[in-house]
RNA sequence: GCCCUGGUAGCUCAGCUGGAUAGAGCAACCGCCUCCUAAGCGGUAGGUCGCAGGUUCAAAUCCUGCCCAGGGCACCA
């Protein structure tokens, strides 16, 4: 519909300056926009307010050839010039309630955006290291990347959805050092736990495991597994020095292959239990990307090279370094460490070109916060292999904060002191948490209080929402009970009978929806939807306070029916792409 | 010090590709169930949009500076 009035107006430019009323060559962007009062009609354009300048003429004077210009349409009842030289159109009756018939006709498919006009897609996101279960922080991204990814579909993009698994890198070897010594302990070893170890009570699970199918075939006597290690933290030391030690150490003892199946052990176990949780969230991945891989399969090496050839690549205190302060980053950036091993950036550089090489319009990372230094680089390492920066954009998402009332509560993965993602689920479902996750934008701090979260109250803004879809879904129930017939067709044929205020902003919000989802895909704000579900809501609260759906009047009645379902089906839609279900009763 | 993100009603936040009297929820106060689920609805009250300049017919929105708050500035991942 607006696209249609964007139309008009821009036929009206066009004779206008043909008649010479404007200067030849006028360039001016259509801007229609819904009104925010009914008094000014349902949609208002400024185009005369932008010519005033370029024409240097009033724009209440333009404004008036403008709509004398207008081409008639159907669609439009009448034409209002208000204000400074706002014009603003009035719909008719009948264009006025497209929006119910086109939502009762393509139900689940109302508000796609054209899947011609759509790009392909890669959304990175969680990706968070396996070496323990997912926490609330890692909830956001989950959230908020599903949610996301759910959005862009609806927009009529191809998204592929990844998870990248750091199953490489020292913070692994932590991990199965950490599972090795658990394991040591159980066979009444008494090895000291290092400081910097993972503590949480998984470890100990997984080493269980490794007693049950290992038996005691890793074991080493507690004294040659703590001889000669540099002092930890606890004992005056350095925590990082003697964790590294000790990982040596553990591979010295038992053997790359043994070290490997403890290694593969944690991960396995760890990996598992994330996919299931996420799953168990309703967000789920297409492909789950291998770091390992990178390194193996020698692209780590190639995007090194790719660097080299480009010339920015240096040598300096033992280290290979990567220009990086070419291209706009702050200071240059090591990708191998002097002692030979590549950092955690090089294998990021790689990743990164092996997304885009998959030929993706768009890639899309969804990063921490703590992240966001990160990005300059690893354009930059993009720019110097000629591809183009723009093609990654990455999205930064705030932590969560978690509240129990008024109590704020601290987490740390390394401690094993967290709310894991699914204490949280089996806490407040699945529904409340999503919500509650998207519905602020994620550059805002998120304030996450469990105890509202859970509340089946008013205050709950998920309830709000759920309780709508279940009253529209109970008022044919009863429909039923009463004996009494949904005749849709009927309805459509009625629709003009819905006269009165809160069926007219009831079917204004549905018309809204497809605009809605296109502009909160654009800016990637999935929280857009759910606070156009809060005010979808509320205009059918309000209707339903105000008047009986099941009237004797069998045209009204299904005039009614036809209006509530089509707003059952945008609440369905919305809900979908948050990732929260619909329920029919409650 | 440099970079990023916030600063809008008592609280939590929308609105920010400039547009007509700045919105919502919660909290407060006053009302509404012989009627399709009151997990609901209506009303009242509540704001120098952090501060100061600038651009514009028009600024919460764009630009500059400053003040607060959080985060980031590794041969860690």
């Amino acid at each position: 519909m607006k696209q249609l009035i964007q139309d008009l107006l821009r036929t009206a430019v066009a004779r206008l300056a043909e008649q010479g009323a404007l200067p030849a060559g006028t360039q001016v962007d259509i801007q229609v926009d819904r009104t925010r009062d009914k008094a000014h009609g349902d949609f208002a354009a400024n185009t005369a307010l932008m010519l005033a300048k370029p024409a240097r003429r009033k724009p209440r004077e333009i404004a008036d050839e403008l709509v004398a210009a207008l081409p008639d349409s159907t669609a439009v009842e009448r034409v209002e010039i208000a204000g400074p030289g706002f014009i603003n159109f009035f719909l008719s009756a009948d264009a006025a309630f497209q929006p119910v018939r086109d939502a009762l006709e393509h139900g689940a498919e109302y508000g796609r955006g054209d899947t011609a006009a759509g790009q392909n897609l890669l959304v990175e996101f969680v990706s968070a290291n396996p070496t323990g279960p997912l926490h609330v922080g890692h909830g956001r991204g989950a959230a908020f990347g599903g949610a996301l990814c759910n959005l862009l579909a609806a927009a009529g993009h191809q998204v592929q959805r990844e998870y990248y698994v750091n199953d490489a890198g020292r913070q692994m070897d932590i991990l199965a050092a950490s599972v090795w010594l658990r394991y040591l302990d159980k066979l009444g070893e008494a090895v000291r736990f290092p400081d910097n170890g993972y503590r949480g009570d998984y470890v100990r699970a997984i080493a269980e495991a490794l007693v049950t199918s290992e038996g005691d075939s890793l074991r080493h006597p507690a004294a040659t597994v703590g001889a000669d290690l540099p002092d930890d933290a606890e004992q005056g030391g350095d925590k990082e020095r003697h964790i590294d030690a000790l990982v040596t150490r553990c591979r010295e003892l038992l053997g790359e292959d043994a070290y490997r199946r403890v290694f593969d052990r944690a991960l396995n176990t760890v990996l598992d239990d994330i996919r299931d949780d996420l799953a168990g969230f309703g967000v789920h991945y297409d492909s789950w990307f291998s770091e390992r891989s990178l390194t193996e399969s020698g692209a780590v090496d190639q995007g090194l090279e790719r660097l080299e050839a480009a010339g920015q690549l240096y040598r300096q205190d033992g280290a290979i370094w990567f220009r990086s302060s070419d291209y706009g980053d702050e200071k240059d950036r090591v990708v191998r460490r002097d002692n030979g091993a590549i950092t955690y950036f090089a294998s990021d550089i790689a990743y990164h070109l092996n997304k885009l090489a998959r030929g993706f319009d768009q890639i899309i990372n969804i990063w921490g916060a703590d992240h966001h230094g990160y990005v300059p680089r690893v354009k930059a390492a993009l720019s110097a292999c000629g591809a183009d920066p723009e093609r990654l954009d990455v999205r930064l998402v705030q932590f969560a904060i978690l509240y129990r009332g008024s109590e704020r509560m601290q987490m740390s993965t390394r401690s094993g002191q967290f709310v894991t993602l699914r204490e949280l689920r089996d806490e407040v479902g699945t529904d409340a948490a999503r919500f509650f996750y998207v519905m602020r934008k994620p550059e805002q701090h998120l304030d996450f209080d469990l105890e509202l979260a859970k509340s089946q109250s008013a205050d709950n803004p998920v309830y709000y929402i759920q309780y709508a879809h279940a009253r529209i879904c109970s008022v044919f129930r009863q429909l039923q009970e009463k004996g009494l017939h949904y005749d849709e067709e009927q309805g459509r044929q009625q629709l003009m009978r819905l006269d009165n205020d809160h069926e007219q902003s009831l079917v204004t919000a549905i018309g809204q929806y497809p605009e809605l989802i296109a502009n909160a895909a654009r800016a990637r704000e999935p929280h857009q939807v759910a606070h156009f579900l809060r005010d979808l809501a509320n205009a059918l609260h309000t209707y339903y306070n105000a008047h009986q759906f099941l009237v004797d009047d069998e045209a009204l009645r299904n005039a009614r029916l036809c209006l509530i379902t089509a707003a059952r089906q945008v609440l369905r839609n919305g809900l979908d792409v948050l990732g929260v279900s619909a329920p029919e009763a409650m």
